[in-house]
DNA sequence: ATGTGGTGTTAGCTGTAGCTTACAAATGTT
DNA sequence: AACATTTGTAAGCTACAGCTAACACCACAT
């Protein structure tokens, strides 16, 4: 059993929140994305078991390097992303995150490449 | 139980070939998608319950005018999303043709109108 | 009439990813 | 010491969307 999409949008937000509080445990997860105790438990194991995250006996979650890799790669598209739609296409703020936040798990690598060579060339 | 991504990329398929060859059965949307007959089948049972389509006796499908409006407003963000793609970012066709058939069913209505606007203002 | 190929359906399995209910363990308060 | 809150886990449910195996039916050919 394992986790495909869903777990680059767990891993960026324990990337994000680790960034914002300096910690992050499941119950800060699972307020962040609106999911139930349980839902993020499954998850964390489901990412430990796989070499993302790293669980401290107090709760604490650490991303592995591997996780980090991940987590980070993931936010960049979303920040690229989000960049492009509003300074290209003029969109909306708050859109232009929620497609970011849809499109950043499935849009290849080389339409990415040349979104983020965009962004860096208007900024 | 209800079909809810995966019903878009159904319709459309519906669609396509329709235009294609002027009739369409389950075996042709299973052959096109690269499902199982048992997958479209029961998809096909869904849909029809949702009164997206209507299969007549000897197996033909048809799109009703519910049916006929999303799959005809799916084909329209493919074809713009793919364009947009191959013009304004120089993607290869068919990475565009591939991007476009997962962001068609995710983006916002105010992203894909800008994309639209575009795309007629460059052609 | 018997068999073969093409098409569709039934039944039931798998995997992903959410959920609730209930409990366990730790911490904090009266 | 006794209760309450916070956090995490276990068990089991649900929905979506694929799959295989097996069968039914039709048409056509031998």
């Amino acid at each position: 059993m394992a986790i495909k999409e869903s777990g680059e949008m767990y891993l960026e937000t324990i990337l994000v929140l680790n960034q914002r509080n300096g910690f992050v445990r499941s119950i800060d997860v699972a307020n962040e994305l609106g999911y139930s105790k349980p839902s993020v438990s499954r998850a964390m194991g489901i990412l430990k078991d796989n070499g993302m995250i790293n669980i401290e006996p107090n709760g604490n979650i650490l991303l592995t390097e591997k996780g980090e890799d991940i987590a980070q790669g993931v936010l960049d598209r979303h920040n690229y992303l989000a960049k492009y739609l509003v300074k290209a296409l003029n969109i909306r703020e708050d859109t232009a995150l929620d497609d970011a936040c849809k499109i950043e798990h499935i849009i290849s690598d080389e339409s990415f490449k040349q979104i983020k060579e965009w962004v860096k060339n208007n900024s």
